[in-house]
DNA sequence: ACGGCTGGTTTGTGG
DNA sequence: AACCAGCCGT
């Protein structure tokens, strides 16, 4: 993303003026139209690698610096918390100058922000709270114990997912489209959760962007103040936009037009949340007067890496149409590797990676991609057993974590004793004698005084019917949450987070227990307070702000970013993610692993017929190399336990054989990674004769099981390199070696 | 009140 | 294999 653009643009530049600008020098042509053109509605379809935000960024400091246009007076809209971060940088980086008062952030953060500075407009309590997917799941659950709904013939999960959808496309429970209006069991649970977070001041991820769309529509002054304040719109990956996403984007531009939407149809990734690409195929019919511009140089990829990509998106029907092109060389060849098991496809990448940085490579340099999370376990694996640095995105985030959270209750307590979940969740952690008995009174008590729980806990606490023990139990848990109220007036973030660890008894309770995971856990609520320390570091330049106000605006931030960060990418590491992930970034070599029918195209994407967006999927993948690109399948998986047998994608086959001029067989089911490319057509053996090919797993008399990761030589010199995962990598000459394949 | 056990269920991608 | 809800013994 940030490496230099190939193109000398002085030679085509006709401006003098221009020619000087650091904004414009960089650019090729199309990209220096797209970014000078005059502010109105503009589309850039921008193909894979061929400066997408490149553009994005050069946009808003031309407007800042050419165009002179207040930083305060932009808006930019990104997807996730890491492109709104490097954009940041990016910008602050060519205009040197901070960039005081731009908004620029993922939709949720900038939503979120506009209801916390509308709470009352948006009709909320000042303190509510942004809930994330499990304690949604949690609240849907209890809104169908109290409808006395059968979690079996109902799960809760495909509530929550339909709650979602609803909400992406802007549907309230009494306002539901043509057959959903026809579930009557569904619109009752709906209605019933959205009362109660109501009620509870709860928002979830779908609300926050709800909210902000009904807030911006409903809310004349509001409305006409962000329009106001903001003259130009800027979106990123416009083609995962949803419908209230966009709805948002339009009313923030509907006064003046000028919208600056930058995205590729072919990797649009997020129909399973919602994304609408008819709001980019759209667009011109939305906005007639729009300009349009198309990148279609890469800048990334090399020449098998691009033609594998276009081979595999020109499979897919109803695009734009774009072709990517570059000027780079064919380059390295693609290898697909297949391997017998997840654990030796791990042990395979694994060598390749080492032997890699043995020549010079760092090990970031590196991208380990999958289709579905809990593929990172075996490469996590692989990678502690030879002691290699890495970094996994995704998955459970750090402000998920149940004793993350814990902690994070009694600090909301703390700030909000009416926070109902909070409560909830902690009273009662760690266990001091406060049960299911004691808490249905105090929620008995609560309902009919028409109170929160903390309210009620004092009512509890003065009601001599109240058992002795359940009073001593609710008064000293109330006195905890006072302490941590009283130490956040005058304690410093860090100290105020450390300190109510102890004061909550949480650090004792796990430190009781000498297991594996609450040795873990212990670390992540150490990992707590360096958080909140880098928080306040990295924000104290926002100017001198009150000791609870610090204190809740951690809190904000918990809800949204993904956890502590600076580690993964400032520390030199192996990059771990998922294929939605890996969007946006790129790596000098990458690979792409899982490609099996069922896990890559996934099975319900199968059944559900979603073909084209794995599809895109796959091309997302394969573009994020830049020169190496591995595709490796295993024959067999564990799933669920049992191991399963493993067709290879069929996306592997819609790649032309003319991309792997190493390969002597044309079809890559029959092609077992050929052994020794391009010298003769010997075919390595072990001692009974059977074929060994690269990932194959061998047995050796002294050095145990390993993975074969190299071959070389014919006939009495045939030799192989072998991976012991105990002992290193070992070449071992066939003749001698006496292997044996298993 | 609470922790440990058991058996049934489950994992698709994210803010 | 990992996670949970529900059951049971202390």
């Amino acid at each position: 993303m940030s490496r230099n653009n190939p193109i000398n643009p002085t030679r085509l530049s006709t401006n003098t003026a221009m020619e000087e600008s650091p904004i414009i020098t960089p650019l090729n042509e199309e990209q220096r139209k797209a970014v000078t053109t005059p502010p109105g509605p503009v589309l850039v379809l921008a193909g894979a690698g061929s400066g997408k935000t490149r553009a994005l960024v050069h946009r808003i400091a031309w407007l800042i610096q050419e165009h002179g246009t207040a930083p305060w007076s932009i808006i930019a809209m990104t997807f996730t918390n890491k492109s709104a971060r490097e954009m940041q940088n990016r910008i602050e980086e060519l205009l040197i100058a901070p960039t005081r008062g731009l908004w620029i952030g993922t939709f949720h953060a900038l939503g979120l922000r506009m209801l916390r500075q509308n709470w009352q407009a948006a009709g909320l309590p000042e303190q509510f709270e942004v809930i994330d997917n499990a304690d949604q799941l949690r609240q849907i659950k209890k809104s169908m114990e109290e409808l006395k709904l059968d979690e079996k013939s109902f799960p809760p999960k495909q509530i929550l997912w339909r709650i979602n959808a609803c909400k992406d496309d802007g549907h309230r429970a009494h306002n539901l489209p043509g057959e959903l209006s026809k579930d009557e069991i569904f619109s009752l649970v709906y209605q019933n959760y959205q009362k109660r977070c109501q009620q509870l001041g709860l928002v979830d991820f779908g609300e926050l962007l709800l909210r902000t769309y009904e807030l911006l529509k409903n809310n004349q002054i509001v409305r006409e103040h962000y329009q106001n304040k903001f003259e130009h719109v800027l979106i990123d990956e416009f083609q995962d936009t949803n419908h209230i996403q966009f709805q948002c984007a339009l009313l923030l531009s509907s006064s003046h037009q000028n919208i600056f939407a930058v995205g590729d149809d072919d990797q649009s990734i997020y129909g399973w949340r919602g994304a609408r690409v008819e709001n980019m195929l759209g667009f011109n019919r939305t906005f007639p007067s729009a300009s349009t511009f198309r990148l279609e140089q890469n800048y990334r990829s090399s020449g098998y890496i691009l033609q594998a990509a276009n081979a595999i998106i020109s499979k897919n029907s109803g695009r734009l149409g774009k072709r990517l092109w570059t000027n780079q060389a064919d380059g390295e060849p693609i290898q697909i590797y297949r391997s017998y098991s997840e654990t030796e496809e791990a042990q395979f990448v694994v060598s390749i990676i080492r032997s890699s940085v043995a020549s010079g490579s760092a090990h970031n340099e590196h991208a380990i991609l999958y289709r579905s999370n809990a593929q990172s376990r075996a490469f996590e694996e692989q990678l502690i057993a030879q002691g290699i640095p890495y970094s996994v995105y995704g998955g459970m985030r750090f402000f998920e974590r149940a004793e993350i959270k814990n902690a994070l209750a009694y600090l909301k307590l703390a700030v909000n004793r009416d926070s109902d979940p909070s409560f909830d969740r902690v009273v009662n952690m760690p266990p001091r004698g406060i049960g299911k008995q004691t808490m249905d009174s105090v929620r008995l008590t609560a309902a009919r005084h028409n109170t929160s729980l903390w309210e009620a806990s004092l009512l509890a606490v003065d009601d001599p019917e109240t058992s002795s023990r359940s009073r001593e139990s609710l008064k000293r848990f109330r006195a905890i949450i006072e302490r941590i109220a009283s130490l956040s007036k005058d304690r410093p973030l860090d100290a105020l987070v450390e300190t109510s660890l102890h004061e909550s008894g949480l650090i004792d309770h796990y430190s009781k227990d000498r297991g594996e995971t609450a040795i873990s856990r212990i670390e992540n609520l150490k990992e707590l307070v360096t958080a909140a320390e880098s928080y306040t570091s990295e924000h104290s330049q926002e100017g001198p702000s009150q000791r609870e106000d610090e204190l809740n605006l951690f809190l904000n931030h918990t809800a949204l970013e993904p956890g502590p960060r600076g580690t993964e990418e400032a520390h030199d590491s192996v990059q771990l993610m998922s294929l939605h992930s890996a969007k946006g970034l790129e790596f000098n070599t990458v690979f792409l692993c899982g490609m099996e029918d069922g896990l890559f195209p996934h099975q319900l994407s199968i059944s559900e017929g979603n073909l084209e967006e794995e599809r895109r999927l796959c091309y997302v993948g394969i573009t994020r190399a830049m020169q190496k690109l591995y595709l490796c399948h295993a024959s067999s998986r564990t799933v669920f336990g049992k191991p399963m047998r493993c067709m290879p994608s069929r996306f592997l086959a819609e790649l032309p054989e003319n991309l792997f001029p190493d390969a002597r067989q044309s079809s890559f089911q029959r092609q077992n990674p050929e052994m020794n490319p391009g010298s003769g057509d010997a075919t390595m053996t072990d001692i009974f004769g059977n074929a060994l090919e690269l990932g194959c797993t061998v047995h050796h008399g002294k050095f145990g099981e390993g993975t074969v990761i190299n071959a070389e030589g014919t006939g009495a010199s045939a030799r192989v390199q072998i991976n012991f995962p105990e002992v290193g990598q070992k070449w071992l000459v066939l003749n001698y070696a006496r292997l044996k394949r298993i």
